[in-house]
DNA sequence: TCGTTATTTGAACGAGCGTCCAAGAACGCG
DNA sequence: CGCGTTCTTGGACGCTCGTTCAAATAACGA
């Protein structure tokens, strides 16, 4: 059988996740993550590859961990519409105020590392198109029981929240506590309220 | 007095320009910079500083050059809320397509760079900022000509409209040409749109 | 107890990084 | 024509990068 391993890969790979998340890909050295992770390079080489292979491991695993805080997030509250508005919040929250300022793991790196590599880009790409996906059938459900309003398409509005959630995550970047941030939100959790209804069916 | 200079300091902040947003601050060598910009790293060192100095000259320059931009793209058209839109398809286009995967330089800053810089997080912090506050006049003027429904707080439209654009140049990064970002620009046009917006697609 | 097998360990490697600097080259001026 | 001044040129420096690998180590079955 062998000498037997010493760490856990899932516990590893979390841990390689947080400083690619708050420091980068390219300025995460192996180095940063031997004393990270605990780990030796050379067992993180034996177990993952290389730092690339870690990189997309450790972007993949993110990427599950939050394809599930997804559906957590949008099944809480009532009614659909109260799941959109609580994942909305969430996500606003999550990228204002101290120690809030690494945003999301998927946005960062799609604006850092997707153009350059079609493995990694494919990882968030499908993260982004899913999200949209879950997004979307609380969207045409809320609709249909009349809790909001049809005005806007439900597709456009899945895309668009999806495209606005990223966006809060790199404007959130640039100061602990962005008004942008927040007004943006505001407007977003806005959109939610069914304030022009028409008769309902 | 001495020998001339033969090179424009701005002609080579526009190739630096370049490189950093199209491959990202770190991943971006001074040798790089050497040939993308046709002057030798010795001369580089003495008309900028260092890397970091070079690449925040960029920055500044792009910021500025892009807070120009804000102002004609804003005033095309007969009337505000024909620049709105004008602005927004403008900026949708730019970040899908072929070759278009390169998003904007400021939000590629803001997520690799701007949370370990604080000179990076100002001059990105404020561009925003800026172009936040160049969108809602245009927004209140819109609204007072009755061009633009008063149902959206100018404020937060504003606010949202940056924090979007943000998103879809960021989202863009992941696919020449986005699903989400075409369906996203057009969920912000209906908005624009005066009274009920009909349910495109 | 010993041999087998898988993992750990950390020294070592070449390449490339950002930066510096001494020498040469091109101007204006006396 | 020198002279002073400024910019260019490219070799060199020290360092860190990602990666490799042989030796040491620890569990197993026999």
């Amino acid at each position: 059988m062998g000498r037997p391993k010493t760490f856990d890969e899932d516990a590893v790979l979390d841990r390689a996740i947080e400083q690619f998340w708050t420091t980068g890909y390219h300025a995460v050295s192996v180095r940063d993550l031997e004393t990270g992770t605990g780990v030796l390079k050379g067992s993180l080489y034996a177990a993952f590859g290389d730092k690339r292979a870690l990189f997309l491991a450790s972007l993949r695993r993110y990427a599950d961990q939050s394809a599930v805080q997804i559906r957590e997030l949008l099944s809480h509250g009532a009614n659909p519409r109260a799941g959109l508005e609580h994942y909305l919040r969430v996500r606003g929250k999550g990228c204002t105020g101290p120690g809030r300022t690494r945003g999301c793991l998927l946005a960062n790196t799609a604006a850092e590392v997707a153009p350059h590599d079609p493995e990694v880009r494919a990882v968030v790409g499908q993260s982004f198109a899913k999200l949209a996906a879950a997004l979307e059938p609380a969207i045409v459900e809320a609709q249909e029981q009349g809790l909001l309003s049809r005005r806007h398409d439900a597709h456009e509005l899945a895309a668009h929240l999806v495209v606005l959630v990223q966006g809060m995550s790199v404007v959130g970047k640039t100061e602990p506590d962005s008004a942008l941030v927040r007004s943006s939100l505001r407007f977003a959790l806005s959109l939610l309220e069914n304030d022009a209804p028409e008769k309902s069916r």
